[in-house]
RNA sequence: GGAGAGGUGGCAGAGCGGUCGAAUGCAACACACUGCUAAUGUGUUGACCGGGAAACUGGUCCGAGGGUUCGAAUCCCUCCCUCUCCGCCA
């Protein structure tokens, strides 16, 4: 959510950046709510500062004849309060569903584009694999060597279902041995083991609903499943005031995550690419009320996440989202993808963003600053690591002709060999 | 699943329908005192919306939403949440 000030003042810049996000939104409609909001408030502000005065006045008469006479003024005033205060109570309904569905502003540095297909590559690294065997896909890879069993995984858990198996199921504990061993390192990073099965408010409050709400499963409960470890952790100190000297915090969150991909049927339908159920290591941030720390945290972040595709030797490259490809209240967004060989592409692995201090004025988490100011703090979020997809670009990348799959140097000693499956 | 208790400021915890934004304690901050620390004394300290250059000023907020009343933290209703006990289960 954006504050209703920057909005009033800076309407052109929002306009723009709503339609550099290409979402529909009408800003002079919500402004002229705005107006009628603050008059009816005022309106209302003077009538009650009326009845304060006569409620002393009342409490305080000498006489009966004198308090009986103030107290039938206050009668009439009653109602037409009561009146304009349903009134503003329906501007407010309109105004909050308005509030909500505002985004926020991009960055400049946000290329302009009309989907995904527009985001532009700002680093490559590594060295893009050449075979002198016909490569296979990491759906055929996985389930030749015995790692992932896509047929039964339908069969128990329906369309995206698998089990991992194997050495699939060592590896995913490999990787998070490895990644947890990263970050346990790191004094500033807070472990966190945060919840799934989330109420509605923090939801709300990182942005996801109302806007996507068919993209989440519900329980009968009225509870939601995460789709990512961000949202319990943006949680965690909602409703807060937090200290200046305690910023930043950053979590190195974990947690299953559930995703419907409500709107991605015909997309990644083969393998562990994209499933409805996985698990994810997730860095979440929240820094001081200013644009140069976001943007310190960022590119941190990125970093972070960077690293660790290094150590695993994959391919990537790192791409800043177009202005179509970010979410409501992102200000901008890198997105980490690693090479994978069946596509000749790059695929999704990382999304890092920042956000100002739109989700935590939605969440209502503020810091004190030293002078007594209180302010919202901002927040940020990344990708640590998320499997199984990972697995894809591992298997694929490291396969070899005799059709197993080696083991990448950084995670051999979790893994206790150097090559995974078995001989064909 | 059954029974009960409760939700008040950063925390703890009082609170007769009007003088309650709310006693008191703790914490924090400032000043004083003290060789340092500790202790002590004095004072200050809530958030949000609006007006104002500012000083200041109007309004709102005692879980949420309704109701009664001229007036609600206080009375009534509904909902949400938390806790305790019993049962069940890991």
């Amino acid at each position: 959510m954006l504050d209703i000030k920057f909005i009033r003042e800076n309407k052109d810049i929002v306009i723009a950046g709503a339609k550099k996000k290409h979402i529909a939104v009408d800003i002079d409609a919500l402004l002229a709510l705005d107006d009628k909001r603050r008059a009816l408030q005022a309106s209302i502000d003077e009538k009650r500062a009326e009845q304060n005065v006569a409620s002393k006045a009342i409490a305080s008469a000498s006489n009966e004849e004198e308090r009986q006479s103030v107290i039938s003024k206050m009668q009439t005033l009653k109602e037409l309060l009561r009146k304009e205060e349903e009134s503003l109570q329906e501007v407010m309904k309109e105004w909050r569903a308005l509030m909500v569905s505002v985004p926020n502003v991009p960055d400049m540095s946000v290329p302009d584009g009309e989907s995904e297909k527009d985001n532009k590559e700002v680093k490559q690294w590594g060295e893009i694999p050449e075979f002198n065997f016909e490569p296979k896909d990491h759906v055929a890879l996985l389930l030749a060597n015995g790692m992932a069993d896509y047929e039964r995984g339908s069969k128990v858990a329906g369309f995206r279902g698998y089990f991992l198996k194997n050495d699939g199921a060592r590896l995913v504990w490999a990787l998070e041995r490895f990644v947890e061993e990263r970050f346990m390192n790191r004094s500033d990073f807070t472990p966190l083991i945060v919840p799934s099965m989330v109420r509605r408010e923090p939801f709300m409050g990182t942005g996801y609903l109302p806007q996507s709400e068919e993209d989440l499963y519900k329980t009968q409960d009225g509870d939601y499943l995460a789709g990512t470890a961000e949202v319990g952790a943006m949680g965690y100190y909602m409703d807060e005031i937090l200290e200046k000297k305690d910023l930043p915090i950053k979590f190195f969150a974990f947690s299953p995550c559930y995703r419907r991909e409500a709107g991605s049927y015909g997309k990644d339908t083969k393998g562990i690419f994209r499933i409805h159920e996985f698990v994810k290591y997730e860095q979440v941030v929240l820094c001081e009320a200013s644009h140069e720390e976001s943007v310190k945290h960022h590119e941190e972040l990125t970093l972070n996440s960077e690293k660790l595709l290094q150590e695993l030797k994959l391919p990537y490259r790192v791409v800043i989202n177009c202005g179509a490809d970010l979410g409501l209240g992102q200000v901008k967004k890198y997105d980490i993808e690693a090479w994978l060989p069946s596509e000749k592409q790059y695929r999704e692995t990382h999304s890092s963003s920042y956000f100002h201090d739109f989700q935590t004025r939605r969440l209502n988490i503020r810091y004190r600053e030293g002078n007594g100011v209180v302010r919202y703090v901002h927040s940020l979020n990344n990708t640590a690591l998320a499997m199984p997809r990972i697995l894809t670009q591992i298997a694929e990348n490291y396969q070899r002709a005799d059709g197993r799959i080696g083991v990448p140097g950084a995670l051999q000693g979790y893994m206790g060999k150097d090559v995974m499956g078995r001989v064909q």
